[in-house]
DNA sequence: GTCTATAACGGGATAGAC
DNA sequence: GTCTATCCCGTTATAGAC
């Protein structure tokens, strides 16, 4: 069966999420995708690095979606990050699947993709900053609170990772979203 | 030349460090220690697993030194909590280096060291957490923030080596210390 | 576009000399 | 306790039939 590129990006998402880079082997990425090895090769012809270059860009695609979309609407920008934090939930499905970027940056400095890595954080920062700017806060402050929520996103998922209580991760979201909500507050009054 | 079990699970726990588990490769444990194969095995008779083991184990007691050792001593719990974040900046080498438990968790559940890195992470939490209850947080309210504060460490790190700046560390920990200030300081006025 | 077959290599692990 | 030599398997990757 003929499958497009980003169907297959998806499934093969999956297994970089699980496993890490260099914990994923063709013959899992074959299982995900229902593919053999030559068949792999035929769309991902620089092997295992397009396939994570490809998995990145499908991710970052559904993650705008599901993240940022609540960001881009109109209304309060109060509102708009509380949908954002529920979108993050629903994104990492409640904690109980981690982040795949997390995962490659902690598999060991693959090189080839360390721009893409950081390309993808810094766009992940820069969309909640936009709107924490929107909300009142000067760009600097902005910045950093943006970055130190992503901070906490990410330490939430590998600690209840680590403590196998992906429950753990909804708690952090929603005091997240409640430091947000006081932080903007604090600034507009 | 004969070494100790411990001083080679300091150097082999660098590699797993900046290579997760699956990227170490008995290769790069060999350069890192000066050993081959076989004398490798001499040590760790189980392979890699009891590697990575003794690894936690070694960095778990440098951890216990440098992260705890304040913790322990007598006196103002917010001195004590000043000084342990400081004792954390310099165990990551203010942000240069990442968290071997977090590039193990990430490293794909690693089955046979489940147990071990969440007993790491409980131990972590748990030592903040007598500490904030000698300041004068009640219990859960206790557990809640030092839980939080390993996630907001992890998630330092982890950000950080994906923007490659590592000075994020060090600002991130400089929060924190204030805000754990801050949160005792409101619990015993 | 998918498959089979196979190459070429590196991985972890073991046996045994010294 | 360290080394050399080797085994065996899984790995990535390629070639070519269909």
């Amino acid at each position: 069966m003929a499958r497009s590129r980003e169907e297959l990006a998806r499934q093969i998402a999956d297994v970089f999420r699980a496993k890490g880079f260099d914990g994923a082997s063709m013959a899992q990425i074959g299982e995900a995708t229902g593919l053999l090895k030559g068949s792999l090769y035929h769309h991902f012809p620089h092997g295992k690095v397009d396939m994570a270059r490809a998995a990145l860009d499908a991710i970052g695609e559904e993650a705008s979606e599901v993240m940022e979309g609540p960001l881009r609407q109109e209304g309060d920008p109060r509102v708009r990050i509380q949908r954002w934090v529920r979108g993050v939930e629903r994104f990492f499905d409640g904690g109980r699947c981690n982040c795949i970027m997390g995962a490659l940056v902690l598999s060991g400095g693959q090189e080839p993709l360390r721009d893409e890595l950081r390309a993808a954080f810094a766009h992940w920062i820069g969309s909640l900053e936009v709107v924490l700017v929107e909300a009142g806060l000067p760009t600097r402050r902005a910045h950093h609170e943006a970055r130190r929520s992503v901070e906490r996103i990410q330490g939430a998922l590998i600690v209840a990772r680590a403590l196998d209580d992906s429950p753990g991760v909804r708690r952090a979201l929603r005091q997240l979203a409640q430091d947000l909500n006081e932080t903007i507050s604090k600034e507009t009054p």
